[in-house]
DNA sequence: CAAACATATAAACATTTATTTATGCGATAT
DNA sequence: ATATCGCATAAATAAATGTTTATATGTTTG
C-alpha cells in the first residue's frame, strides 16, 4: 500500500511537537534571522563578521543571533575575544532553501495583486 | 567538483527571496497555524470542520485562515454555504514535516535546560 | 420575507517582537 | 592598571500579532 512521502512524516505529528515546529518557526520568521542562517551556510563566523557582512547594528545582531540560540538552530563558540556562531544542524540550511523556493514560486505564480 | 545539496539551492538566495521566504515563515510561525495546514493535509476542508477539529473559536479559525491565505498557502473556494479551505502547494507538506523532523530532534538532544 | 446557518469582519485588548541608544562586561595588549 | 576591542545586556519605544466578544455579510430554506 502506497503513501505519498509527506503524509506519512506529518501524520505523525504530536502536539509537542507541532509545539516544537512552531518555535522553530518563529526563529525563521525574520529577513535578518534567514540572512544570519545564510551567512552561517558559508561556515561558522564571528558576531563581527556577520554585522559588517549584513550591515546591520551589532546590538541587533546580538538580539537575532539570542534568538536563533534559544530556538537551539545555532551554536555557540568563544575564541579568545570572538565569538563564533555556526548552524547547529545542516537541515536548516535545506529548510531555509525549501522555504526560499516555496516562496519564490507561489509570489511568482501569484495570479491576482 | 561536488558541492552539498542545499548549498546550491542556498547560495542563490536572493534579497527579494529571502524576504518572501520570511513571509511564508511568518504564516507557519504559529501552532494554530500549524494544526491547520495538518488538518488541511487530509484535503480540503470547511471552516466549521476545521472549528471542531481543533476546537477553537470560529473567528479564531477565519483570522488564522485568513493569514494562511495571505501567504499564498491555502486556496479558497466557495461551495454553497460552505468555504473550503486547501493546501495552495503539496510542498508545504514538507516544509511542515522537516520542520517537525527538525525541531523535535533538536529539542531531545538538547543538553542543558 | 424571515429565520437559520456558515463565515467574515470590527473593535478592543494584552503580548510579543524588532529596533535603537546607551551601558556593562570579558578578553587582550600596552 | 588602563585603554581598547568584541560582544552582551538594559531600557525605551514603536509596531505587529493572537485572542475574545460582538456584529455584519452572504446563503439556504420555509
Amino acid at each position: 500500500m502506497e503513501t505519498p512521502l509527506a503524509n506519512n512524516l506529518i501524520t505523525q505529528a504530536t502536539p509537542a511537537g507541532l509545539q516544537a515546529a512552531a518555535f522553530v518557526a518563529k526563529a525563521l520568521a525574520d529577513e535578518n534571522r534567514l540572512r544570519i542562517i545564510l551567512s552561517l551556510t558559508q561556515g561558522k563566523k564571528s558576531v563581527s563578521r556577520i554585522v559588517e557582512e549584513l550591515g546591520i547594528s551589532q546590538p541587533l545582531a546580538s538580539h537575532h543571533l539570542k534568538e536563533l540560540k534559544r530556538a537551539l538552530l545555532v551554536s555557540v563558540e568563544r575564541s579568545g575575544p570572538f565569538i563564533y556562531y555556526e548552524l547547529a544542524d545542516p537541515r536548516v540550511m535545506t529548510i531555509l532553501a525549501d522555504l526560499n523556493g516555496l516562496a519564490t514560486d507561489l509570489l511568482t505564480n501569484r495570479t491576482a495583486f
